[in-house]
DNA sequence: CCAAAATGATCCATATATAGTTCATAACTG
DNA sequence: CAGTTATGAACTATATATGGATCATTTTGG
């Protein structure tokens, strides 16, 4: 019996389909055939339609590169600002303890 | 033989890099356990781990989920706005041409 | 310090995503 | 209008992601 699949908050669902749209509409806009942008990105055209749909279940890789390929960047569109991020994001990381302890409970989630 | 992995741009690898770091972040400023984080989202600890670490081949349900939990939204916080904004987009897809055609070539990557 | 706990990494079995096909329908173009 | 092309939807086989366990290491709190 297959396990019953996994839950997704409202939120999660509405901003990958938002996600996906907004490919659709870029890729309109471009008056790019689905196939091609398929082709570009190296996958499938029946998993590019997933993807536009908002399937939770495609890579998020693969949905990030769709999305970059049409011109939509969730971060920095710069490069060289996105890399100083990340770099930024890890020297945080590496001020924060190692591990941590408690806090299991008692987190209470507002979405 | 397996076929060569998948190939994702620089762009790609470090957008998804950057949001596993900033989750992790987001989970030890709130003093919580990975395992606990895990859980939450109704996964497994070694899934947490490679979502913290900018595994492109995890799911994107996933990761927004996670995401979301330890407050980060890529997209609008406000459930109200990010449903406005998810029917508009729907909107102005119904209006452009339901078919595209040709423009097939000639579309230049710029990232 | 010491014991307990968190993390990182690896391995395997299994669930699941993806490619690739096919078919039906809709929508452009000339 | 007719022919062509794009799209949506289903199905199957295969590749692959994920869960669950284990082990070593590091870090924390008492």
């Amino acid at each position: 019996m297959s396990k019953t699949a996994r839950a997704y908050s409202r939120y999660s669902r509405d901003a990958i389909e938002l996600l996906g749209g907004l490919i659709r509409a870029a890729r309109k806009e471009r008056r790019q055939t689905a196939q091609d942008l398929a082709d570009r990105a190296g996958i499938s055209r029946g998993l590019l339609q997933r993807i536009e749909k908002g399937d939770p279940k495609c890579g998020i890789g693969t949905v990030f590169e769709v999305a970059a390929i049409v011109g939509i960047k969730l971060f920095e569109a710069d490069q060289e600002l996105l890399s100083r991020h990340l770099s930024q994001t890890k020297d945080k990381l590496a001020l924060l303890p190692k591990t941590v302890r408690k806090k299991s409970h008692a987190v209470h989630d507002d979405f």
